[in-house]
DNA sequence: TCTGGGGTCCTAGGACCC
DNA sequence: TCTGGGGTCCTAGGACCC
């Protein structure tokens, strides 16, 4: 066994990803300075040629336009993105099954044993890896090779772009003692600033600390886990077959411009919790709870949480039960900005509980009218039936968009509202 | 830096049960 | 009818991540 590597952690993050998959996907983008998140009018990822422009992550449309004139800026497409995420995860698959897809444009690898078996050393795989990724998706990675998933992302991210990295255990002190506290993973926010305060403001120092240290200053597991790893042990494992059924789905989303209007925001909500209830459909799971929210134009939060006696992904259902309870988050002459719904306690469909009343029953036969609007909507493009509750909100980003008369409505069907709001 | 959309994990505290 | 102590399950909400 390797002394350096107890286990072989890999981290392998797509430099500019949504950037660099625009510039794949049309070459004329290559070279250029370009900018995605077009639609909400800031910048979501930018190419190298835009960072070195001084445009950064977050920066509005109207600036990046006047300190930038030849930025071409596009719309998110992450349909796109997720392929090419796809074509990443399946490349590092060939290596190791025990492989994290821990989001769009970066995944966690578990090799070790691997230099044994192939008869090279660590480094040497993940070189040709890495090689392989860049040459089969045309984009460059960030790449990192330590004992741990922490220590990982830290050298992925030490080398930017198209760097590779290595954190044996006996170099971590170099790596750690440059290191912002705030820039650990998992120490980001309020975290960071706390032991900072404490005195602890490089990774090294937070390492350096004795045990008793952190329980005497209460300092949780998500804590000790994050010095552990640090410390150089193996103590986040990879959460492997990010495939089936998930903890809770949720579909949020901003409406521009603001609104005070409660039947336009209403029909905002009705058309989230279609989205996160047609997604659950597809996992075949149903919420046993559901909470939804509004957004002020201060940022403050409104929230109501329903508990469901009895699970459903019936999007009907569940405006039902929010129109009910809609006005306790909704005040009159209030400026919103956006509105979110959340799936919670999600089961699968097979895990059925019987009950009293025969609710089941009823479900199940509307149950099969989803299946319908499913298939429909899968062989016509999404939100072609849809709820009527939700009509105003699908109609009003028609007209914005300038689409007078759409061949959708053709292919029309609306399902009666539950909503008291049309 | 005035701020998309979609998640996960941890913890405190309540409900309920011996 | 009252009491204690201990355990498990569940949820809300916070913090953090990309």
């Amino acid at each position: 066994m390797n002394a350096n590597f107890p286990r072989a952690i890999v981290h392998f993050d797509g430099d500019a990803f949504f950037a660099s998959v625009e510039q794949m996907m049309n070459y004329k983008l290559r070279g250029k300075p370009v900018i995605t998140g077009g639609e909400r009018g800031a910048a979501t990822s930018l190419s190298y040629e835009a960072k070195k422009r001084g445009i950064h992550r977050g920066m509005r449309m109207s600036e990046i336009r006047i300190r930038c004139p030849e930025a071409v800026i596009v719309t998110s497409d992450y349909r796109s993105y997720g392929i090419y995420a796809h074509r990443m995860y399946s490349i590092v698959r060939t290596y190791t099954e025990k492989i994290e897809e821990y989001s769009i444009d970066e995944c966690f690898a578990d090799i070790t044993g691997l230099d044994e078996k192939m008869g090279m050393p660590y480094e040497e795989i993940v070189m040709k890896i890495k090689d392989e990724l860049e040459d089969s998706l045309g984009i460059t990675f960030g790449v990192g090779l330590a004992p741990n998933k922490t220590l990982a992302k830290i050298a992925s991210k030490a080398n930017k772009p198209a760097g590779f990295t290595v954190i044996p255990l006996e170099k971590i002190k170099d790596f750690l003692e440059p290191l912002s506290i705030h820039s650990v993973w998992g120490l980001g926010g309020a975290s960071g600033q706390h032991l900072a305060k404490l005195g602890a403001d490089t990774a090294y120092l937070f390492a350096q600390k004795p045990d008793i240290w952190l329980t005497e200053h209460h300092f949780g597991k998500a804590y000790r886990d994050v010095w552990l790893e640090l410390n150089g042990h193996f103590i986040k494992k990879l959460t492997l077959e990010s495939l089936g059924p998930t903890d809770s789905i949720m579909s949020t989303r901003t409406f521009t411009p603001p609104s005070v209007s409660r039947s336009y925001i209403f029909s905002q909500l009705s058309k989230n919790v279609e989205r996160a209830c047609e997604k659950a459909r597809n996992h075949n799971q149903k919420a046993r709870g559901i909470s939804f929210f509004l957004k002020t134009q201060e940022f403050t939060y409104h929230a109501v949480s329903i508990e469901l006696t009895v699970p459903t992904a019936d999007p009907t259902q569940v405006m039902g039960f929010i129109d009910k309870r809609f006005d306790e988050v909704y005040a009159e002459g209030v400026l919103y900005r956006a509105s979110g719904v959340t799936l919670r306690g999600l089961i699968s469909n097979e895990s059925h509980m019987l009950d009293l009343f025969g609710e089941i029953q009823e479900l199940a036969s509307k149950g099969r009218s989803f299946q319908v609007v499913d298939t429909v909507n899968k062989k016509y493009g999404r939100q072609t039936m849809f709820l009527g509750s939700s009509l105003q909100a699908l109609t009003t980003k028609k007209l914005s968009k300038g689409v007078k008369s759409s061949p959708i409505q053709k292919k029309t069907m609306i399902l009666p509202c539950l909503g008291t709001v049309y």
